[in-house]
DNA sequence: GTCTATAGCATGATAGAC
DNA sequence: GTCTATCATGCTATAGAC
């Protein structure tokens, strides 16, 4: 189960560095830098400022010599951890797409009630998104701009949250906890809203909505609509 | 009112050409074009390249290369509708705010039932999106990327949006036809539900949900939320 | 009104000094 | 391991022929 927002960080430990971390072991035949802290520390601003610049302007607007000079290394220095501009793609997606599905399953296989599950999978999802927001973001806008293989790889990470969502609904109804006719609009909609959270979230910043608060509204307004009887 | 999708259609007249027509009385200045005819046919094929070939590739990873090749005329010919790639940023943006805000207010502003008025204004958002989903879609994903001052017209114009789906929940309070404790927050979930129209085209099609049962469907999610003493 | 040809420049990528 | 210097490429934008 997850208690609070803070708990799920530490369960997750996601610490930047740590991410980086297993990203260069990961990746040990590309990067050409052999000393461990050195390659990480590198690896964490590079990650960092092309997550930025692309949030700004795009992954394909951005120049190799904007990311440089952000992230304090030459060009020169940049190549060691990159043969081409589309292995950071690659880089940056790889990661995400692991932990994405690890936490989601991990929080929910072992959940028994329907309604119980469903608003942990909406909990761990926006929380997720929310400690990685950077991530999130730069993934959905650059997923159509990918070669080939790596955007099927995308789509499909996509899919299998909302075929997590519509597989628990479908148990729902099974149990007659739920009652509802298109189910799969459901689990769509749902994806909507918690897509919502990581891609406006100055917006929701601004309105001073946290995570917490969030996914209760998300997981309010679902059951209401799923509920068989409606408060009678 | 909306009867159908295909009144809603033939009440907007919405053809491509009409379109561009008005585009060019708007941009005759920047225009080297004289003949009328000549003109709103080339800008047809114009933006529907420049809408095709961003949303498969982004729009910086456009080349003015693919885009002449792709709407049949050479490069210099293409220059003698805009003065550079910006200017057909401004083209196709332009019109469809213009569009949006008119469509929207036109269709709600004689409604003064709360709960007609939103289900009139989402009916009229996923129709419209549904007849421009190109421009939707190219609107939501190059807004970053825009110069300042078209990055605050567009970021405005959701703004917008979201606040007259805002205004018509508060209306609905005040009249005690709803009863709800974040207002914002159903306007801002009523707006991703919308967006997930356009931008997941695609994911809707494959599953055969059509407009009407797509619109039908939010509302009645968002009216079950927002009911004061669900079905006593 | 549209074409071809090309200037001028910024970019991704490499080679070799430190 | 990182830097500076440089190359080849592909881009936007223009000039002048038709």
């Amino acid at each position: 189960m997850i208690a609070d927002f803070a708990s799920f960080k530490s369960d997750l430990s996601l610490s930047k560095r740590q991410i980086c971390r297993e990203l260069y072991h990961q990746n040990r035949d590309l990067i050409r830098v052999r000393n461990e802290d050195i390659a990480v520390g590198n690896l964490v601003r590079i990650i960092d400022s092309t997550l930025k610049l692309a949030a700004s302007k795009g992954f394909h607007a951005m120049s190799l010599r904007d990311l440089s000079a952000d992230c304090r290394l030459s060009i020169g220095g940049l190549y060691a951890y990159i043969r081409n501009k589309d292995d950071l793609l690659h880089l940056i997606q790889a990661h995400g797409f692991m932990l994405t599905r690890r936490t989601l399953l991990a929080y929910t296989q072992d959940i028994a009630c329907p309604r119980a599950k469903l608003r942990t999978a909406i909990k761990a999802h926006i929380f997720l998104s929310e400690l990685m927001q950077p991530w999130f973001y730069f993934s959905f806008m650059e997923t159509k701009s990918l070669p080939d293989v790596h955007k099927k790889q995308a789509i499909d990470v996509e899919l299998e949250i909302e075929d997590i969502l519509f597989g628990i609904i479908q148990e729902g109804i099974a149990q007659d906890v739920f009652a509802v006719e298109q189910p799969r609009l459901v689990a769509s909609s749902c994806k909507a809203m918690m897509q919502d959270w990581y891609l406006k979230r100055h917006k929701y910043a601004r309105q001073q909505v946290k995570a917490t608060q969030y996914a209760t509204f998300v997981s309010d307004v679902l059951e209401r609509y799923l509920h068989p009887t409606p408060k009678l």
